[in-house]
DNA sequence: GTGGTCTAGACCACC
DNA sequence: GTGGTCTAGACCACG
């Protein structure tokens, strides 16, 4: 689960933590009450410092995503999944949206990025080609 | 012209005034052989420090875009409205093909993707509506 | 290591700062995934502003021989040293090149730059005599 | 005559200007008692701004190679020749010396910056493989 | 007038 | 601690 962060894309690493723990709660592969992933643990499976996945989950704790348990760790809060599932919306929402602003912005023509758009979008689809 | 940078979204300044030469001379508002505005006069006009100007100019020689004439004032290169044009298109691929990235690393389904990339890309243009 | 610029004659102190970090990578002083020395500590040992050798740094980033790392410093990248050993000896030749044409531009006969060509080669030979 | 001034290789015009008359003086192409070329021409001829061209002529006034003829235009001295002989010399002396410096800077083996040298200097030799 | 270099110092995000 | 951004202002060479 959640072993990569993407590419290094100038976002810092903390936030795409943050939101890579977001996106397993809403995907439910981890559920309300368990625990979250120890920093230590998660620090060194992703190979990053300590202090950036505590940072990460302050930020998540800030957000009421996880509570602490005394003694054990950081468990999902139990509101959570809704929580996150209209995050995860308004996540993809919000980087297609500035993603086609940018594009327009640049003054091409509308036809032209919508070309790269099906091209794009295709590009990653698991399911093309296979048939039908 | 260009006068105008944008939404400040944490961007570098002198990263958008580079991107808005590059469409300005993609777009043959700035045509080879013509000098850039100069460093001054930009700075004052963007409201913005001569240095942050000079930054910018100073990336764009190091992409060929533009080149010194002693004494005068920085000219657009001969091939650079050609190599403005592909670094456009790129420019468009690779927002897009992260966006799609991040979205699909969301791991909503595809058809819900799908759904918000059609609304957003519908929002944006100013043609929608028209022909219905 | 590297804390002498050697004479100012005239060509800016960034870009032999930018120099001696690329001998340093061509002569493996400096090894890829080693970090660079910090902006600041290089800056107060060479008693400059920090400004300037985070140009020189920056020039380097952008021929691809440094890469960040957030929050760290800035790490030799992978395929330097190749990339320094041509830039090394393609600065020679271009070095050569050059002064050959502008002798030559002269009119002086080129048997007596031949001549001139041979003393000043010899004279900074620190193994010349030896083998008399 | 010396319509060329070669490749701008940074050197400032004006200075590559006074080279080129001096060369001119020390090969006889101009002789003591003749007029050195008009600003307004030259500066034609060459495609430069005319105070470029009245630059190197004040300098070459100041090393007395120059002598301004009273509303006629400007006159090569009469000593110019042996010492812009010597200038010319000199030149070519201290361009090779600190491109060898330059060169030997670098860290390169000496034995490869001579092959580089070699390749150089018969790169550009007229005479190079015609015969004998 | 033009760009280029350099200094000094503030502020930020990240680790 | 690290690098990155931006400002302010001085100074230089060139045309």
């Amino acid at each position: 689960m959640l072993i990569d962060l993407g590419e290094s894309d100038g976002r810092p690493i903390y936030g795409r933590i943050a939101d890579r723990i977001k996106f397993a709660i809403a995907g439910e592969v981890l559920r309300p009450g368990e625990l979250a992933p120890s920093v230590r643990e998660l620090s060194k499976r992703l190979v990053v410092n300590p202090n950036t996945v505590a940072r990460a989950y302050r930020d998540l704790q800030a957000e009421g995503l996880l509570e602490p348990v005394r003694g054990t760790g950081l468990q999902i809060a139990s509101g959570a999944v809704e929580r996150c599932r209209s995050i995860r919306v308004e996540f993809v929402r919000g980087r297609l949206r500035s993603a086609f602003e940018e594009a327009r912005g640049t003054g091409l023509p509308a036809g032209e990025i919508e070309t790269i758009l099906h091209e794009e979008w295709r590009r990653g689809d698991p399911n093309d080609g296979k048939g039908a």
